[in-house]
RNA sequence: GGUCGCGUGGCCGAGUGGCUAGGCAGCGGUCUGCAAAACCGUGUACGGCGGUUCGAAUCCGCCCGUGACCUCCA
């Protein structure tokens, strides 16, 4: 099969022509979580928007296996391989099991993910589910004389890779650069580059989480797991590894490494990197505190927020901007937001009430073809949503009887915007209130409203006015149409 | 210090060597008893200074500002 598909990858730094290495299966892998702390909306952005790739490249008719790991292991407090680990901190900081952590960590994540309308990756592979995959992995490593054991421990030699392949290629960095960025060691280290890292760690006698392993009793490195499970779900070389943009330097360096020593072949043909998400300029991030948790955001309750956004006014607010570009947050944005995807919505549902005429006046076929290209551009939602607000216009003209539409072309508008609005980009509706309006406290309202409509019919406007403004006033909108009205609750 | 970005009208945010991005807000109009919604019209924006070019906000150079990564974070 052939799309026009262009994606940005990192690798290169260029777009590039979007070529699957088995058309029509498409193997995709995204860095997941690490199960230790409430995910964040700078960690959804990036879900997010892997999400809206994946959604595309499916409605462009790939079969996608999309894999996202669970990091439930082997992540250290520092990356120097001598950190006390995450899980462990945690569980004695909540007096926890390990695996509890992981647990409620995991279920919290999955609860948001769901909130946000992402599909579920196609495998969601553990860390722990896959030491032994691991284990392999590093044995070969070692086998293959990129990798060597020091009491317990086992490192990459990442100066021996460098002389066979370009460690440093995927942040455009010379090896030199590197260590000349990295602090001298210390006569206590025992790797031999300062550049190195561990696979495989041995466990100290207090360590809870530990696995025994030709080299002893340990835990994987944090890297090593995805090489691991990319490799085991997806090949040796697959079509799109995604994450973060802040994996860049170090994970996914380091992965490229591990599994081309490994498997003697480039592990991944497209690398994606999502942008960070940022608070006032400067980067959302856990150990700066000025993260937000999804659950403040839709509530409001947070310092920097006047009041909540919803899971999808804020879905909608990460689409109109590029994934490879920062994003800031401010209340005011937000609020935009909110008011551009609610005349999206709406357009929607007047769009299923619309009338088909005998010919159309204006195309629709045009805006279709334009939301394509914009895709097709390195998954360009911004500018999708631009002319998906052409689309509204339009909508909007046919129901106020200035433009019309065949019956073909309804049909067609109707199926792009389920298609773009819905499949792609993810969206939902947020009825909140339509429970309410086929209950008892929408009769009433109707039933207000009816008498609010005899006295307007008598010129009683003070009445009238009177009905609405205080029905405004406890969040109910009203507007009135031809030969009646319309209402909703906010 | 090294690597890579960014700087667009009141706010957010795309983009292209010459042709309207879009959303929100504002202003004027249509509609309406008045509103709301919708529609129409409206903004001569691209950090500064040079250079290339018939033409640059878009390419090049320098400068200023700012951010990310190089140390845990998507």
């Amino acid at each position: 099969m052939d799309t026009n598909l262009v994606v940005y990858n990192t690798l290169t730094r260029k777009k590039e022509k979007f070529e699957p290495i088995n058309p029509p299966f498409v193997g995709m892998y995204v860095c997941g979580p690490t199960v230790y702390s409430d995910v964040h909306l700078g960690n959804s952005r990036t879900f997010i928007s892997f999400d809206i790739i994946y959604r595309y490249l499916a409605h462009l008719g790939y079969k996608v296996r999309y894999v996202r790991n669970i990091t439930d292991a082997g992540h250290l407090e520092g990356d120097r391989d001598e950190g006390e680990d995450k899980f462990a901190k945690k569980a004695k900081l909540e007096k926890l099991e390990p695996m509890e952590v992981v647990q409620k960590y995991t279920i919290g994540f999955h609860d948001v993910m769901r909130i946000f309308n992402t599909l579920s990756p196609s495998i969601e592979p553990t860390a722990t589910g896959h030491i032994s995959e691991q284990i392999e992995m590093v044995k070969e490593i070692i086998d293959n004389g990129y990798a060597y054991e020091v009491g317990g421990t086992v490192y990459f030699d990442v100066e021996k890779y460098n002389k066979d392949y370009p460690y440093g290629q995927l942040t455009n960095r010379k090896l030199e650069d590197l260590l000349e960025g990295t602090r001298e060691l210390s006569g206590q280290d025992e790797k031999k580059g300062r550049l190195d890292f561990a696979l495989w760690i041995k466990a100290k006698p207090e360590t809870l989480m530990k696995w025994p392993s030709p080299w002893g009793w340990g835990f994987p490195g944090w890297h090593i797991e995805c090489s691991a499970m990319s490799t085991k779900y997806l090949g040796e070389t697959f079509d799109i590894h995604g994450g973060g943009m802040d994996l860049q330097a170090t994970h996914h360096t380091n992965e490229i490494a591990q599994s081309q020593a490994c498997n003697n072949t480039t592990p991944v043909k497209y690398w994606m990197h999502t942008n960070m998400l940022t608070v006032n300029g400067a980067r959302m991030s856990k150990s700066a505190g000025n993260g937000f948790l999804p659950r403040e955001l839709f509530t409001g309750d947070h310092p920097l927020l006047e009041r909540g956004y919803s899971p999808m006014v804020v879905r909608f607010f990460m689409a109109q901007s590029h994934y490879r570009s920062t994003l800031d947050f401010s209340n005011e944005a937000l609020q935009a937001a909110e008011k551009g995807f609610q005349k999206l919505i709406k357009a929607g549902e007047t769009l299923h009430k619309l009338t088909a005429a005998s010919e159309s006046t204006v195309t629709i076929n045009e805006i279709k073809t334009k939301c394509y290209q914009a895709m097709d551009d390195d998954f360009n939602t911004p500018v999708l949503i631009a002319h998906l607000f052409d689309l509204v216009r339009i909508i909007n003209s046919v129901n106020d009887g200035k433009e019309k539409l065949s019956q073909s072309d309804l049909e067609e508008a109707k199926k792009l915007y389920q298609s773009f609005v819905f499949d792609v980009l993810g969206l939902q509706q947020e009825l909140l209130e339509s429970t309410e309006n086929s209950g008892l406290t929408g009769d009433l309202i109707d039933l207000i409203l009816n008498l609010r409509l005899e006295a307007k019919k008598n010129k009683d406007f003070a009445t009238a006015d009177k009905i609405r403004d205080e029905l405004t006033e406890k969040g109910v909108k009203i507007k009135d149409t031809k030969d009646g009205f319309e209402w909703e609750i906010e």
